[in-house]
DNA sequence: GTGAAAGCGCTAACAC
DNA sequence: GTGTTAGCGCTTTCAC
């Protein structure tokens, strides 16, 4: 690995003003030995060491990308198309602003935090990570950290990126009143956050309508007994017109359930998701949803992080906007 | 941020000595000393800096997990639940050992080599590289590189771990001769790598038995072309007795397409897949296919490279075994 | 315009 | 058992 110290020698010339070179500040270096040491430096393909780099500057470029489970579990990643293309739209926008990606699976704020001092990380992303959790990691840590779909309801809080669930929720409620719903079932695996607010926007459009009534069922958390509740709810779930599934997945999910036990999806019942993962175009009937750009969802969280670490303003959206997708699934009462 | 320093003026001795009861290189350190500097240590909540230890020893305990794509298109990582769950065993496996996962998208190998060289990672992880960029990278870096999922023809080659997809290939071409089929059509986008040796395996499976007819055909890579693609060949494939995708989502897709147009699956036509992904059992009638264990692959994959660092001999498996696994989606012909 | 030298936090060789 | 010291590759201050 050639050091700059042996540019330095080749050129003739000192470490320092070959440092200089590199960074730009040829104010007081003369052309000849500009041009000199830019060729030696292509010629050797010189790459800066970042050990030293950043223990003489005291930074590291690193963004430290932490993604959590429930209970130590890796259940945000697995089978969530989400999760991956959060992660390649976070690593692409990083890239791009000259930093690099240090990657882990927190399991305890203490292991996270540990991470981040190491490696005197610059900035932290979270997913899938409580709201508690994030302001014990932001307290500790004391660095720039942007949450990906968290709500706070505290005082205490901090940065976040997210959707704006409460308007999606209510933007399908009310396509699904228009549809002549007039008992909507949603359902989701937890209430808090992002489900909370889809619900309550949901709840809201059933509001303004008095006539329709809107209720939260909760499903057990674990993917493996997800279906077979479905299933022994099946009876009371049938009394409803439309049922409002958290996320595609789910919805996925209950549309086979109910189709499987003879039920005819949009026919007998409304079924719709949010989210617009690939699973709602992958399902019979296609799935009427609530489209978010997860692309753009991580370039805003980087472009948010990097406001944070220069303490520059930050001129983008905090809560994503979202989009009605019309499909097959919903069909009119009236 | 406190310091070997720090700690060493408070317990009135020397660095080197707070170094070594770190390092647990105690043998010549007394009881006393010990005990008092362990405390001092956990009182402070020392971290050691990275860049200092980094510059210190020359090795940074980095490993570099690389995700290529085609056409420098997020190809691997969109959509497929296998590169997150593949993501989430690396990282798991890569942190037990004690190192840590510095993830970058390559495009270039020009861009990976950089990357490597000014972290000075001690090993490297490719997935969905072509062979030809492995061992380009392999010759720039020469650090310890563990490939997934390739296959090299030539004399020169990387390390790799993937599956017995030859063998995969065969288990179901053989249960499909079983079940009756006469003549197998294998759908992939492309013919290189894995894809080519689960064809090869169902080729071999087709000769051994003399009446069975089996052929390879190459679908668009692009995937919003592939179903407009299914719909145009619908004729002719109709004429097949089995249709075998090379991986769940297509045959997921393939079965859709099917049955949008009104051909039944099973009864009209056999349809299976490869990988025993989500998508296996969320679609009716649910895949047989082939099975592979991602987690397993993953853990394999840091075992072979910390073998190569530590140059330690391998005791595991290159290829990990398949298993067939019978759902619904194929019909006896007989 | 250019260079010498100190220092970032740590390790390891060696002296005591 | 313990401490001194040089050095890892780079930046930065300051002197020339």
């Amino acid at each position: 690995m050639v050091r700059i110290k042996d540019i330095a020698k080749e050129a003739g010339v000192s470490p320092t003003t070959v440092s200089n070179v590199i960074h730009g500040n040829t104010k007081k270096v003369s052309k000849s030995n500009i041009d000199k040491i830019q060729k030696i430096l292509e010629e050797h393909q010189y790459i800066p060491s970042m050990s030293a780099l950043m223990l003489a500057q005291n930074r590291s470029r690193l963004i430290g990308v932490l993604i959590g489970g429930v209970d130590g579990k890796r259940r945000s990643i697995e089978g969530d198309p989400f999760t991956s293309i959060m992660l390649s739209a976070l690593e692409l926008e990083i890239y791009r602003k000259n930093y690099y990606m240090l990657f882990h699976m927190s399991s305890t704020s203490e292991e996270s935090w540990k991470l981040a001092a190491t490696w005197k990380v610059e900035g932290l992303i979270t997913l899938g990570l409580t709201a508690e959790q994030n302001i014990e990691l932001q307290k500790r840590c004391q660095i720039p950290l942007v949450s990906i779909d968290n709500y706070y309801e505290g005082r205490e809080r901090a940065e976040n990126i997210g959707l704006q669930d409460f308007e999606g929720g209510f933007k399908m409620g009310n396509y699904l009143i228009e549809n002549g719903m007039k008992k909507i079932l949603f359902l989701s695996d937890n209430d808090i956050g992002v489900d909370h607010e889809r619900w309550l926007g949901l709840q809201r459009a059933a509001k303004e309508n008095g006539s329709v009534l809107a209720k939260h069922w909760i499903m057990p958390i674990k993917q493996e007994f997800q279906m077979q509740w479905l299933k022994d709810q099946l009876e009371e779930i049938c009394k409803w017109d439309a049922l409002f599934f958290a996320s595609d997945r789910y919805a996925q999910e209950g549309i086979l359930v109910l189709q499987d036990m003879g039920i005819r999806v949009p026919e007998d019942i409304s079924v719709v998701g949010f989210d617009d993962s690939p699973y709602a175009k992958m399902c019979r009937p296609q799935l009427t949803t609530v489209r978010q750009d997860v692309m753009k969802k991580g370039k805003m969280v980087v472009k948010k992080l990097m406001s944070l670490i220069k303490e520059e303003p930050f001129d983008g959206e905090e809560r994503l906007p979202v989009e009605l997708v019309v499909r097959d699934s919903v069909q009119n009462r009236e």
